[in-house]
DNA sequence: AATGAATGAGGCTTCATTCAT
DNA sequence: TATGAATGAAGCCTCATTCAT
């Protein structure tokens, strides 16, 4: 195996430990197979972060960047609902056309970060919410919302975005996932009618 | 030593996993803390399951028989509406309320099932479907309701659930879930209304 | 399963250990094993045999008295060479014909009895050793034959009858086997003929 | 902690093998037992041999390797006669002179082999036996000597050193071994001298 | 007398990590 | 700097045996 810089490494090892999660888990994601598939010698693994949780910890920040750009690409910049309607789609349309391997590990990587006690599963959570306010926030400027609807909204597109990938990720049937996708934004639609009515 | 019928050692045994699983993870889930956690030595552990996987099998059993109680529990013989909205209420009740082990080991073992080969999470996933559905369905008898929508309701009933649920474990909060379980009907409510109108 | 007398069981356990021996080798003859291939419940073995090794070591006496049987069977009552002869003869018609798992599950038995303290090998080879010397012996009764002669003869016997059951359970070949029994009584012969000039 | 190649571990390792073979049979050669006896952890039997399996395969390259070497060595480049027993002359003397856990153990892994589906026992008779004949064969380039007569003798130098072997491993008295190795010998001359009148 | 239940010891293997170079 | 070599801890499982009934 050819002697490669580090800084190369470390990207490939994260890409390599996304897959590896993904298509095994979190706990089968050993340092072996992270290191075999990112074609590096095992010691290498340690040598670029010392420790498996440290690599860990880089993948999530990759996740959480990742969902941030989701987010920000979706930003429609037009009034809340249309905007509101954007980020859900967006997110939708992420999960089922991206890489799915992605969707796989952040949600074996979610329940992994619940039970560390350094790296709370909230940190993703609090982030992708965080941007998905200040978009919302932005989009409401002008109009008269107060706050907690501008959370309920970032809560609800949260509840709905996960609890379609959960399905999507179960039954892994890409073109029910598709109808599905449309039935949540109808029903997001529906709610925010009443909502901002 | 105590002369123990093997069922009531299996009945420890399994539920010993589900609080192991719930905390610690599947992963975490080995054989020496689950056999710790039922105060039985790890050969029993092997008397009574052969292998862990079978183990795992049973937990899964319980988790599915569970739900469907719950579901079936909750249904309080209405009109389509109600009883839809019973439901939901029903589970998202159950989550917040009865032990919240149950609700985490879930989770956890459906992202395992999914990378078993015989195992195949769907089969919670049916089964819960199926009770769900079954109950929509006698619930609009003598209503016009094409069984697509029956479909389509049950899918949102699971969608907004499993997002609930994924907030709820995440965060821990439970006065804020109080508050998002109201939020949740209510966007089921708001759809509903316009899916029957 | 059926309740039965302790006497029954035991041989039963005894033909059992014999085929599971023959079947998966001294090592693979588990107690678990046994118990099933006889019918009879775990617990049993050691209600009739204390000991794993003491089933083993009726196992061994059971060997050990068949090959006396063979060989006062292929006694046939006449000169030296005839009889020397037709005991070699004997033992390797056995060894083709009789059920091949009594050969197979004598040499994996010697084996392990080479490494126990408390019953050598050596028993068999000694029992079978003086049964045909004897023999020999009331043979060779009037003609002038030395008693190293009638040793040496015995252990050509033995060293033949030996190799041709390595080479018969190596390949397992039967008519590649009938061959060479014949060959093996050839070089007898030829030795004996010498010998006894 | 000693930095040594991995290939002198496994000669090493494969080493504790034969004598832990040689000395508690095959199935008394665990991995700690063999670790134990090369004086390394346990865990690096595991680095160095994938499997005790590839670890056994490693035992049996080398046995039949060693056999090769006696068989070539044996070599007087003679005639048939005088090249056929100066084999057999030294595959006893091998026994009897080096060390007996060769013997012992190339025993042991025979039997054990046989049960393997992978490792046919087959393979070291068939590469001895190959061996043996293609020196005969050369021996007898000129003689008029028919294949099957080459075969006949190859089979009766292998079935005489098997059964010779056999009993200088029950018994494992040396004195009494060095009159038997000279008792087939004769046994062996006073065939071929009828065989090739 | 006979057997289901239970178990300590030990089997093989894999893990994340560290060491020596 | 990078990496083959090495390893203690822990994984799951099976064994012969004993206990309580």
């Amino acid at each position: 195996m050819a002697r490669v810089p580090a800084a190369e490494r470390r990207d490939e090892l994260v890409n390599a430990a996304i897959r590896v999660i993904a298509s095994r888990g979190v706990d089968g994601a050993t340092t072996r197979r992270i290191a075999e598939q990112a074609n590096a010698p095992l010691a290498t693994l340690h040598y670029c972060f010392q420790t498996k949780e440290l690599l860990f910890t880089a993948v999530f920040e990759r996740l959480t960047e990742r969902y941030r750009e989701v987010l920000i690409e979706s930003d429609v910049h037009g009034d809340l609902v249309a905007t509101a309607r954007a980020m859900l789609r967006g997110v939708l349309d992420w999960y089922l056309e991206s890489d799915p391997e992605f969707a796989s590990a952040s949600f074996e990587l979610i329940s992994w970060a619940q039970r560390q006690e350094e790296h709370p599963a909230v940190t993703v959570y609090n982030e992708a919410f965080n941007v998905v306010r200040s978009i919302l926030a932005r989009a409401a400027a002008g109009q008269d919302v107060p706050p907690e609807t501008i959370d309920e909204i970032g809560y609800v597109i949260g509840t709905l975005s996960d609890g379609f990938v959960v399905n999507w990720l179960t039954y892994g049937n890409r073109s029910r996932a598709v109808q599905q996708a449309q039935t949540v934004v109808d029903v997001f639609d529906a709610w925010l009618a009443v909502k901002l009515a």
